[in-house]
DNA sequence: CCCTGCGAAATTGTTAACAATTTAATTTGA
DNA sequence: TCAAATTAAATTGTTAACAATTTCGCAGGG
């Protein structure tokens, strides 16, 4: 029997169509967000809407106040974005150094299809699929690695990219991680580590 | 007329209290939580209970699988542990840099209460207490610091101190709290630094 | 003795209805 | 005209009932 709807896996599938949507800013800072317009769009009830809101709350993307729901919450100070990124970086590198020594052939394979999406988007410059692609790919080996920090890399990476939406150009995007998935593919971790280091900024 | 229940309020109190439950030892890993079981101890239906799992979930100490509930999740290891602890020391020092430079008589007043109640606790030799009061001690100086980072903040934290709940002796929790506290008071920035690294290991 | 399949019980997933609160619109009075 | 008060609408908070799924005990067969 094919998989019916239950809540939690709409609640992923909600929060992550929404999550892509704050992202590529559909939304305004302070924008309220209404669970009933949710749940039509979706067509299932408030339920499902309402977990995946608090998820997002949760990763600080939304923000909640009793009785009023959720809105947008407000971006990061450059000083607490700067803090965000240091994180991000010790928790990724770590990541890089578990992942590195046991990567297989099927990682391999797995990671160039990430790359090659986010190259593809990069050349499209949408930036709502660069955005997406790009944690995609970071997010493969922070699982493989640390499944236990998963949550925990996705709520730093989404508040970085949710700030800037980095200014880089969309080529060096793209070039950026064609060094840092060619360093894994030899293996070589010091040189990936540096080309993550230039990447997560 | 006084605050009546309303559901994020309730899921606020039913997440602290299972929150302080879980550091405390109270549950065993893997061991599954039931949801009625909790509505029916507080008195509700199982809607904001399973509000309150959920946002554990996302903090990372319940593990979430479909159509079976949450459970404890499994502890950290050794290394996932050590680049929590440097996260949240980045996180912590990065708040404390904000703080004392804008640290008024009332945060003074507030964190003197707040270490008067870890101390109690300490000399109780409760480790539940303990814990909390460790906790809302240091919450108060991020809150202050970085609203925005505070359940960033929280979510490491608590999965630190699951992991060990400190080896260290009360007496030594409790002076080194002294001493970090002592430091602000003086508004000595580089020595509460030295201090609270000592204190997050 | 085990293990396989069946069925009942327990548990989670979803929904719709209702209660409480907030927001807005409108009226009323100075 | 403006501001305060009142009412109406919209929105969130809570609950109970029902559906779908998993879990567990048990009987039957090898």
């Amino acid at each position: 029997m094919s998989k019916v709807s239950n809540r939690l896996a709409f609640s992923d599938h909600i929060c992550d169509i929404i999550r892509r949507e704050l992202i590529s800013g559909k939304f305004a800072h302070d924008e309220p967000i209404r669970e009933q317009k949710l749940a039509t769009r979706f067509g299932t009830s408030r339920g499902p809407v309402r977990d995946a809101l608090l998820r997002l709350t949760q990763e600080g993307i939304l923000a909640y106040e009793i009785n009023k729901g959720v809105r947008v919450n407000s971006p990061l100070s450059e000083e607490e974005r700067d803090v965000v990124v240091g994180m991000r970086l010790q928790l990724e590198k770590f990541c890089m150094r578990k992942f590195i020594p046991v990567v297989t052939s099927s990682d391999l394979d797995q990671i160039s299809i990430l790359l090659e999406r986010l190259s593809s988007a990069c050349k499209r410059a949408s930036l709502p699929e660069v955005a997406e692609s790009d944690l995609a790919l970071h997010r493969y080996w922070v699982a493989q690695a640390s499944p236990h920090l998963e949550s925990t890399w996705l709520g730093l990476s989404v508040r970085m990219i949710m700030k800037y939406t980095r200014l880089s150009k969309y080529e060096d995007i793209e070039k950026e991680h064609t060094n840092i998935v060619s360093a894994i593919l030899e293996k070589d971790l010091e040189k990936t580590l540096i080309f993550l280091e230039a990447n997560i900024i």
